[in-house]
DNA sequence: TGAGTTAAAGTCGTTCATCGATATATCGAT
DNA sequence: ATCGATATATCGATGAACGACTTTAACTCA
């Protein structure tokens, strides 16, 4: 049987699915909105960027949207991207599995206690 | 000015890091701590793991012990490794960095919303 | 009008993290 | 005496992440 990609999900790739939670975006979109998402912590450089999508699709965690109905002219470059089913499912898993560690680091007093 | 290695740091060294906040343990030791604390959904391989502590000593975030107190024979091969105090501070800003993550998962609706 | 900036998608090569297989040796139990 | 668990370690392959670079188009504003 073929192994899956994307297991363990790359932090790249949530961070990815995170940022099309709520809404679809293009790729350039995608950057910004993972650097105002981490207050400028983390930033997805092209590199990381465009390949991530790639194997995103590949495993259908996001789809692109076609975005006939935006009709304004010169806007045609931009790919639209949304979460699937089973990309919503998927970084709900791994945010259980983030949520599971800090309760860890909490135990061993390595976050403070307050909730997160 | 010399870059930092582990920055960020690798999610394999964020593990390293936990399973010593509250013990001293050898190799071994880490790999099933490791195992044990995410309920075996996470398993750091030999390659993986003495790969990483070689990083994580580089970096002074663990330091070995010498553990001449161990007085059992045939127990000398054993390496142990403790938190530095870097390494504490580091691992409880990753714990952050993690949370704000959750936060954001949390405020989409990707995480059911109780206390992680 | 033309220059510079930002938006936008993408490629490429390098570095580094991760993984699994393998090696080697000791220990405890049967 | 042999087997499984303990224990440390190396090696090679794969793959994630990064940054530099490219290309094109649109927007701003002097």
């Amino acid at each position: 049987m073929p192994k899956r990609k994307l297991d363990p999900l790359p932090s790249a790739a949530f961070q990815i699915l995170l940022s099309l939670a709520d809404e679809d975006l293009h790729g350039y979109g995608i950057m910004r909105q993972v650097a105002e998402q981490t207050g400028d912590r983390m930033r997805l450089g092209p590199g990381t960027l465009y390949s991530s999508i790639q194997s995103l699709l590949e495993e259908k965690l996001i789809e692109e949207v076609d975005t006939r109905e935006d009709a304004k002219l010169g806007q045609e470059r931009r790919r639209y991207y949304r979460l699937t089913g089973a990309g919503r499912t998927l970084a709900g898993a791994e945010a259980e599995r983030l949520a599971d560690l800090l309760r860890v680091a909490r135990a061993k007093n390595i976050l403070r206690g307050d909730y997160v």
